[in-house]
RNA sequence: GCUGGCGUAGCUCAAUCGGCAGAGCAGCGGUUUUGUAAACCGCAGGUUGGAGGUUCGAUUCCUCUCGCCAGCUCCA
């Protein structure tokens, strides 16, 4: 009996039934390219040993495709598996999956793994590579597996395979020794993972409850190449080098201190100047997009937050109330509840509408120690907030309207690529279903209208409402949750919100909370490592230093500091008694954009030399060229803005 | 919050087995007047995160506590 396959490039082959996936695409002489990894028959990924018994389309999976990197990383980590087995006889197995970039694998043991130990595990592995045992599938009944695990004292696979179907058959998939518990597909030997590497250890829960045993993973990553892998770690050390927290202290930015408390932020004066110029170009684009700025306190009465709802929702990640007179105030941890108060600070009509409330309003929020982390995860920050109150007819067009300022505002940071999620009604939720309908349907418009692509994450809204969250993808292709845009029809119904309609009739408003760059910390944060700490002329806190070559010139830098500063430039002057090297190292190290090297040649003839950061030389020119220079740089933001402006 | 690791000068890091706490950079004072990523000499800088304990003696060992880091969980 024969059957037929086609490929992706549409051959079609006629070959024997019972042909594995290998012997498919070899009948015909072909020599396999040694790139495959596995394949997808039918669209289901498959080893290339699965014998063929119907017609099927064929497409080679090789380490190029996602779908095949999952197949190296899959068999990478039982490679690991059976290392820390060979090595470790006493660990148990738990669930190994692969990663975008690598893989883990957890495991049940005594202690925690050292450094050493990894190691170890790294060098047995790679032997197991040297091996190239072929890994092979079998399948058993459920009962049988079961048997099996126990055999071997694999406590949580047995555990696992008891959730499965009871009907189904499991599949084994073993190389030499080793036997996991595994749906595959795998490579066809441990010898197919040429270039491998452990990265770290750590604790993991067992499916991830924390009620559950600590379990220890280890981290690790493989690529077809040494030279692949290099890359990856380079990577690697490039994100070390540009992490937030390490520049954040060189560049003397920021600060977080023990006396003060953790996750709670020093803005020093550095980063706060970035911060200010960021905060005015935000109240400057809100004010020329049709929102109306506000400020509301701190605290408030613990009644507001009763109110809102988040006193049953939310408290977890309150600060704790205090008394004030008898009655119970509260730190904010939300800036809602005060725009729904200037709202309701008197009668609205439909023609009001929308109203848009935005404020830069610092919050407070209740964070376990464990997930703080530099400024992308603090107890105080400050959300570039706003709140749209709108009629139900308004939202697709609000949310338009705030997709397109998102990308504005974002793209002027120099982010250029998103993932847009759109998130649907989850279980525990409050609201009618046809207010989920009409928002859910109002959201997806908005997007298509804007022709933005994005994810449905069903089940992932908040309870009071659909949302779309916008990642943003930094220049080392890092996602960062920044913006969300939610729709919300609980609080007006709790704060009893109305406006008068054309009918004279009240009506309730919808609201819509949007955050851009989510927190001012968090962005900042990003901003740190997006830019590597140099930050694009209109944001850096110095812009210009001239340095002297000797006292001399000391007159003629002061004249071309004061020059710049009259043009509105953030200047200094180094006139300290160091060699000229010496000035510029350090003019480096503070990534200082412009740098203007003056000597006795400049002041003679009444010019500058202009060396950018990481060394660009624009050569010798009169202060009016540097202008020039500078005003183009800066004018690049500028335009961008104007161009926004335009298609309002 | 949980598991593990780590807290020494402003910063980066040393200190053998429990035996006088040290270096580079930064700072300050001098010398040097310098041409595109570090001139030279000197001075000063510390209750070793905090509290308790063991010891003749603790940076070192033990307990507690605070903070940081990695991972889990959670999230702007």
């Amino acid at each position: 009996m024969f059957i037929h396959i086609t490929l992706p490039d549409g051959t079609r082959k006629q070959v024997p039934a019972g042909y594995s996936v290998r012997d498919a695409l070899t009948a015909t002489g072909e020599r396999l390219d040694a790139k495959v990894l596995a394949a997808k028959v039918n669209g289901e990924p498959v080893d290339l040993s699965r014998p063929l018994n119907h017609d099927a389309t064929i497409e080679p999976l090789t380490f190029e495709s996602a779908e095949g990197r999952e197949v190296y990383r899959h068999s990478s980590t039982h490679i690991m598996a059976q290392a820390v087995k060979e090595v470790f006889p006493t660990a148990q197995l738990t669930i190994g999956p692969a990663l975008d970039e690598g893989f883990y694998y957890d495991f049940a043991f005594e202690r925690p793994f050292t450094p050493e130990d990894l190691e170890k595990i790294e060098a047995r592995a790679k032997e197991i590579m040297k091996r190239g045992l072929t890994v092979t599938r079998s399948e058993l009944s459920k009962q049988d597996a079961i048997k099996f695990f126990q055999g071997r004292g694999e406590a949580y696979k047995v555990e696992l395979i008891q959730g499965f179907d009871d009907q189904l058959p499991i599949s084994l998939y073993s190389q030499g020794e080793f036997v996991d518990l595994c749906r595959g597909p795998h490579l066809p030997t441990t010898g197919h993972v040429g270039a491998f590497k452990l990265l770290s250890t750590g604790g993991a829960y067992w499916r991830g409850d924390e009620r559950n045993p600590m379990l220890q993973r280890v981290y690790g990553t493989s690529f077809p190449t040494q030279k692949e892998l290099d890359a990856h770690l380079a990577k690697l050390e490039e994100i070390k080098r540009r992490d937030h927290r390490k520049l954040g202290k060189e560049l003397d930015l920021i600060s977080t201190q023990d006396e003060i408390g953790p996750g709670l932020v020093l803005w020093h004066p550095k980063g706060s100047l970035i911060r200010l110029l960021i905060e005015n170009f935000w109240r400057e684009q809100h004010l020329k997009d049709g929102y109306e700025l506000v400020y509301s306190p701190h605290v408030a009465r613990l009644d507001l937050w009763k109110t809102s709802g988040h006193v049953d929702y939310y408290r977890e990640n309150m600060f704790a109330t205090m008394q004030i007179e008898g009655s119970e105030y509260q730190l904010k941890p939300m800036n809602c509840p005060f725009h729904i108060m200037i709202y309701k600070s008197h009668l609205r009509s439909y023609r009001d509408l929308p109203i848009r409330y935005g404020e830069l309003g610092t919050v407070y929020r209740y964070e376990r120690t464990g997930v703080l982390h530099g400024l992308l995860r603090v107890r105080g920050f400050t959300q570039d907030d706003a709140h749209l109150f709108c009629r139900p007819d308004q939202i697709e067009t609000e949310v338009s309207r705030v997709l397109d300022f998102t990308f504005f505002i974002l793209g002027t940071f120099g982010f250029t690529e998103f993932e847009v999620y759109l998130s649907t009604r989850p279980e525990k939720s409050v609201g009618s279903d046809e207010n989920w309908t009409l928002a859910t349907t109002a959201l997806e418009a908005a997007l298509k209208g804007r022709g933005v692509a994005y994810q449905v994450d069903p089940g992932e809204g908040v309870f009071y409402g659909p949302k779309i969250d916008i990642k943003i993808k930094d220049v080392l292709g890092r996602s960062w949750q920044c913006s969300t845009i939610q729709v919300d029809f609980n609080n007006p119904e709790r704060f009893k919100l109305a406006y008068t309609g054309e009918d004279g009739k009240y009506h309730q408003p919808i609201m819509i909370h949007r955050a851009l760059m989510g927190s001012i910390e968090r962005f900042f944060g990003i901003l740190i490592e997006h830019y590597a700490g140099a930050f694009p002329l209109w944001l850096a806190p110095v812009q210009v230093v001239v340095l002297t070559i000797t006292d001399k010139q000391h007159e003629c830098a002061a004249r071309i500091v004061s020059e710049l500063k009259g043009h509105g430039y953030r200047v200094e002057a180094d006139v300290r008694n160091e060699k000229i090297g010496f000035k510029i190292r350090e003019a480096e190290k503070n990534k200082i954009p412009y740098m203007l090297v003056v000597g006795e040649k400049e002041v003679q003839s009444g010019t500058v030399a202009v060396r950018g950061r990481s060394g660009a030389n624009h050569g010798t020119m009169p202060i009016e060229g540097l202008l020039a220079l500078l005003q183009t740089e800066t004018n690049q933001v500028l335009r961008e803005t104007a161009t926004h402006s335009q298609t309002r």
